[in-house]
DNA sequence: GACATGCTACATGTATACAAAAGGGAGGGT
DNA sequence: ACCCTCCCTTTTGTATACATGTAGCATGTC
């Protein structure tokens, strides 16, 4: 919550929202008024409304016509589409950095799993998890194209809200690791089409993992709307 | 100019902007200035401010530090980039299309093809470029898939203020026109693998060309400040 | 003459007040 | 009793006025 380290009112006020809305904290569907945020954050409407519209555009929050924002929900199918141009953007992602990693950056992959696998076996999940990120991170950051970067992140942060769901997936982290070790490998001796192929699939999985927790949320919302 | 069909001011705002800098009327480069804007569209900053934001996530204006905004400029490394994923990104639209489209779309395609040989032979050059254009259109959104839509042509409309540069180019419709021919045949027969490596191919290669106008500028800009 | 310091002017960001559109409810009419 | 209409309320968008910080310049001092 505590803020302003040289930014503006609206920064931080976004930084806060999607934060916010990264942790849960502001869960998918939960209501955002304008008024009531900048009481909150004690600033004017005007700088709250640019948050607003940086988080619209982002994808995070949709406006709805006469009731205020609300944090963006993802149904099933749109999970499904999202995994499906996630996967083959980091697929691509892995093609080039495959290519274009420097030795430096190609030692620091290695480490980073290596890290991840120490983790793993340390019990500790929640270390795991974020050095897991990191991977693809650092994968995605590999391909040197700042375009590329952009894309794919932008895509990214719409599923951050949802990633903590797969956690907690039993036999994820292993069938995780063992992709992660392959890409790694893969993208280390520069073979950029099994870098490419592997990490597209490891994304699907990915997905497939994400949407059955969706489809299952689905079902329970159909099932108390209906009771 | 005149618009407010329902629309606020900063959306007219925005859209009146985003056309100047499509076609050219705002060129790469040039500034805008927030109160200049409000006075030539009778209004206040605050809608200008606005439609300036969202200009700017679009990329399509950057904001520098103190001295405005400009419509921002792509230089050669910038412009390979873009294609670089450009190119990939139409590929998997390509294979998505193949698999996809309706019989009805895979018609449409094939017509708007048709149309297009049409405009060539009959040296209809605008009508050419805006069938062109269309057909790439036509294959994205016969992904069926909205992420990877916008995704595409979010990146495509950076690109929209210098396709004008590719047009007159000698030969080049020749070959756009066997590329569409390729591309359109195998996404109708269903063939995804091959309708994705002709369609990134034939991206790279239109890259390539605006690459070489960009480059082309470039040198002459190092003349000029260098004489 | 050069550097530091303060002033000026502008760009940027913010607050507040105002206007307009849209929904819902209440009251009246059929 | 039901519907229609009008008004009120709430939300959204806009204008304007104000605050703040920075850059460039000028002035003064060493």
């Amino acid at each position: 919550m505590a803020k302003t380290a040289g930014l503006t009112h609206a920064e931080s006020v976004r930084l806060s929202l999607e934060n916010d809305i990264f942790t849960g904290r502001l869960p998918p569907g939960a209501s955002l008024d304008e008024e009531a945020l900048a009481r909150r954050f004690s600033v004017s409407r005007t700088p709250v409304r640019e948050a607003m519209l940086q988080l619209i555009q982002s994808g995070l929050v949709e406006k709805k016509p006469r009731q205020g924002a609300i944090v963006t929900q993802i149904d099933l199918s749109d999970m499904i589409r999202l995994f499906e141009v996630m996967s083959e953007l980091e697929g691509i992602c892995a093609k080039f950095a495959a290519r274009r990693m420097t030795p430096q950056e190609r030692q620091a992959l290695r480490k980073l799993h290596e890290q991840s696998v120490e983790a793993y076996e340390a019990g500790n999940h929640d270390k795991y998890y974020t050095l897991s990120r990191r991977f693809h991170l650092m994968v995605i950051e590999g391909t040197h194209n700042h375009e590329l970067i952009e894309t794919t992140n932008r895509l990214g942060i719409k599923l951050v809200p949802y990633r903590r769901f797969q956690l907690g997936y039993p036999g994820r982290s292993e069938n995780n690791l063992r992709d992660h070790e392959a890409i790694m490998e893969a993208i280390v001796a520069g073979k950029f089409e099994d870098a490419a192929e592997l990490f597209r699939k490891h994304t699907n999985v990915q997905g497939d993992v994400l949407a059955e927790y969706i489809a299952m949320g689905d079902r329970e919302a159909k099932a108390a709307s209906a009771g």
